[in-house]
DNA sequence: TAATTCATGCTAAATTTTTAGCATTTTTTC
DNA sequence: GAAAAAATGCTAAAAATTTAGCATGAATTA
């Protein structure tokens, strides 16, 4: 499946999306709360129907309601819109894209510290357990 | 300045934003090269001209033909993507941020005690120059 | 300098996206 | 169990996006 972000779906698909992601999983009513300038409800009920024709969401009843999932799993669907974002931005260099989102952080020095140790654990040659 | 990936732009409009990112600067011909489906020569001029009025871009003639560049500087427009993601997708977490990066590029032993001392070099405590 | 090519200016049509409304079904509540 | 409430199913209109076409002007070239 494409990556949702770049291609293929419209504004609105976007931004619905993007809040799934960020919940997990939604109701209609949900989406409707964190929409930018929210439109109606069934607005948003075409729109959750569009998704799932076009194969990005499931939905399973709970109770009278439908609560809608997305296919791709989160970790899949964020490394892609990583690569995306470093490409397009960072030459596609994994430290410029790095350094951008520390920088722009403000972490402890106990965070940094943690992060480069982090790093540091998955050297190929390391096998400190 | 909106952030033209999330809320704002149009599926066209945002990928020809992400091709002038990438090139720095773009003719409509670069554009139409890039593009996915690329439609006709007037339609992305057409599209680069919105773009233009809604001051996400500004052209200067170069000898006969025109050269798009974003207003917004590549790197700001950068940070505010990437913030944007790891919203969506990492729990506003930039370890679990920068680890998904990591772990997808397949950096060098090197590559990652380069990484790991740039990160601890942003430390607030760091006097050493 | 006339013809050709390559670019833009403008306008309007086609398509896609976004939206709302009414009918229907299911659950709750009185 | 009837009425009200809260959901979905379906259809169609409105708005926005995407597209192409024709006119025009400038540069190149024959």
């Amino acid at each position: 499946m494409e990556d949702y972000r770049t291609v293929k779906l419209s504004r609105r698909e976007r931004q619905i999306m993007d809040i799934v992601y960020q919940r997990g999983s939604v109701s209609v009513a949900d989406v409707l709360e964190d929409l930018p300038d929210p439109p109606s409800y069934s607005t948003v009920r075409a729109l959750l129907r569009i998704l799932e024709e076009k194969g990005y969401l499931t939905h399973e009843k709970k109770g009278r309601r439908y609560i809608y999932r997305p296919t791709q799993p989160r970790h899949l669907a964020g490394r892609s819109a990583l690569k995306q974002i470093f490409q397009t931005f960072f030459d596609k260099s994994v430290e410029k894209t790095v350094m951008a989102l520390v920088s722009d952080a403000d972490l402890s020095d106990e965070e940094l510290d943690r992060l480069s140790q982090l790093i540091e654990q998955t050297k190929k040659g390391d096998t400190s357990s």
